[in-house]
DNA sequence: TCGGTAATGAAAATCATTATCAATAACTAT
DNA sequence: ATAGTTATTGATAATGATTTTCATTACCGA
């Protein structure tokens, strides 16, 4: 997903296209990190200099509406932001350096459904987060 | 997992056991959803009035210090914690009352090599989490 | 090019959480 | 049981993150 397609995206949806979400989303789309407000306020700030802090929250808030990024839970915290990967996939973090990287091909069918009949739960949705050590970091 | 049992832990790991710290822990530990420090908060004055916010957050810390409770990580919010499962457990949440309940028999040993293998992470650790409807909302 | 209006950034407001501190009360040693 | 040490308390203030407000700017359809 590029930064293109993200703009695109915002134009389609009525949102105008400025120097300030421009500079917000090419930082996040190219991101392999996930990344605060601060942090994308900062690196945003290389790129269009009078980028206001409130208009990254204002940004990242529309992406996240549009299902182009997503919030990444963390033990640390939970503000941070990523790219949002493609169909049902699942994010795996290195504990070390942050990298994140999306897979898929998780069957939890035969769980869901005995989990199911054991506590009378319809069961929708799940989360599944992988914590490791990167090839690099290991 | 009764309040008394977690009374006696903090205890033993050199804590005082106070009024204020009965009331939260009661609270916790029998309650059947997530709690927000500020929900614990008022249902902690209930059973002791003068019971401040700042002791609240205090306790919760120390409880979750000792393993007694965890976080649990809400599309809405993270700030809730609820009683620790006992070994490898997850949580499922009913997406419209928010009673949470802990299963177990994830087997994701075959996923996680083979993720392992595809992207060269060592894999540590994983959070897996459900939400659906409990068996009185559905 | 122009004009309506969405979007902006600065500043202020809000909300959750953390630090400070003097007063209190739990526990240990007597 | 008592006293003394010191962890704990609650009120208040400080902090930090996020949201609201608002006058100004600039995007983009006509």
């Amino acid at each position: 997903m590029s930064a293109d397609t993200w703009l695109a995206q915002l134009h389609e949806n009525g949102y105008r296209i400025t120097a300030a979400r421009r500079a917000v989303v090419e930082m996040v789309a190219k991101s392999t990190h996930a990344l605060t407000p601060l942090e994308v306020y900062d690196l945003g700030r290389k790129k269009y200099r009078a980028l206001g802090l409130v208009t990254v929250y204002r940004t990242l808030e529309k992406l996240e509406e549009l299902h182009l990024i997503q919030r990444v839970h963390q033990p640390m915290g939970c503000q941070a932001f990523i790219s949002m990967g493609q169909g049902h996939q699942h994010l795996l973090l290195c504990q070390n350096c942050g990298q994140a990287e999306y897979f898929e091909g998780d069957d939890l069918e035969a769980l869901t459904k005995s989990i199911s009949k054991k506590t009378g739960y319809q069961i929708n949705e799940h989360w599944l987060q992988l914590f490791g050590l990167c090839a690099n970091c290991r």
